[in-house]
DNA sequence: CGGGATCCTTGGCGATACTG
DNA sequence: CAGTATCGCCAAGGATCCCG
């Protein structure tokens, strides 16, 4: 029987690794294809994207909706509990820039979206 | 020069890793020293918490000070900006809960402090 | 266009022993 | 009591080729 730490864990495991959260970052805007996902999110490559996307259907957070059509059509998007993520998402946006400013002031170390937001309805 | 995807990669580079959220999880309850820490987090080995320790200084979250005595005693503690962290880590807690509650509301997983509660002033 | 399979590399982490 | 040094594993992630 699986058995966790805290509870933070929990959340660790499912956004974390290195693509899902830029993954989300998109899906928080509203539903997306593949192909489109797959150019926004710099250097990722088909394999890692496959994975992330099937590791977050399987959480539960993300649906995924083929289109019976040649060529194939896919679109991922958010379920109604993975909707719950944006804030979660948000407070963790929202602390990152902070601790960016006040730790490289000077723009050391840059964000290559930073202009962007956690899409909030 | 470093550049980061998104600011949220910038949170999870700082708590994240097996071992942080736990170690954190403690100090947001007040200053504590080495062995207490060793004992609390279940699991981990002296190098471990070492290196995470001092990653967590380096990062500008914690304090590290040394009473100059024998046998040696060492007392971390949260810094004024870690002291931020701690409405992070409560979201991220809650989250952390819900979900749990809400994929396996059978207990089919568990959480070891799961009446514990990350420590707001 | 979207997904799967295979092989390989890497660094996060563990185990152990040692020091002041 | 707190920290350091060394060795080694393994799973996450990368590169490449193939499929409907």
């Amino acid at each position: 029987m699986k058995q966790y730490n805290n509870r933070i864990e929990i959340v660790l495991e499912v956004i974390g690794g290195k693509w899902k959260t830029h993954i989300l970052y998109y899906l928080t805007k509203g539903p997306i294809r593949t192909g489109e996902l797959k150019r926004l999110v710099t250097g990722i490559s088909q394999k890692m994207l496959t994975v992330q996307l099937k590791e977050l259907e399987r959480d539960g957070l993300i649906t995924r909706k083929t289109y019976d059509q040649v060529p194939p059509k896919v679109e991922y998007a958010l379920t109604e509990y993975g909707e719950s993520l944006k804030e979660v998402l948000k407070v963790l946006c929202d602390w990152g820039g902070d601790y960016l400013k006040h730790r490289y002031p000077n723009g050391e170390v840059t964000v290559r979206n930073s202009d962007d937001e956690i899409g909030i309805q």
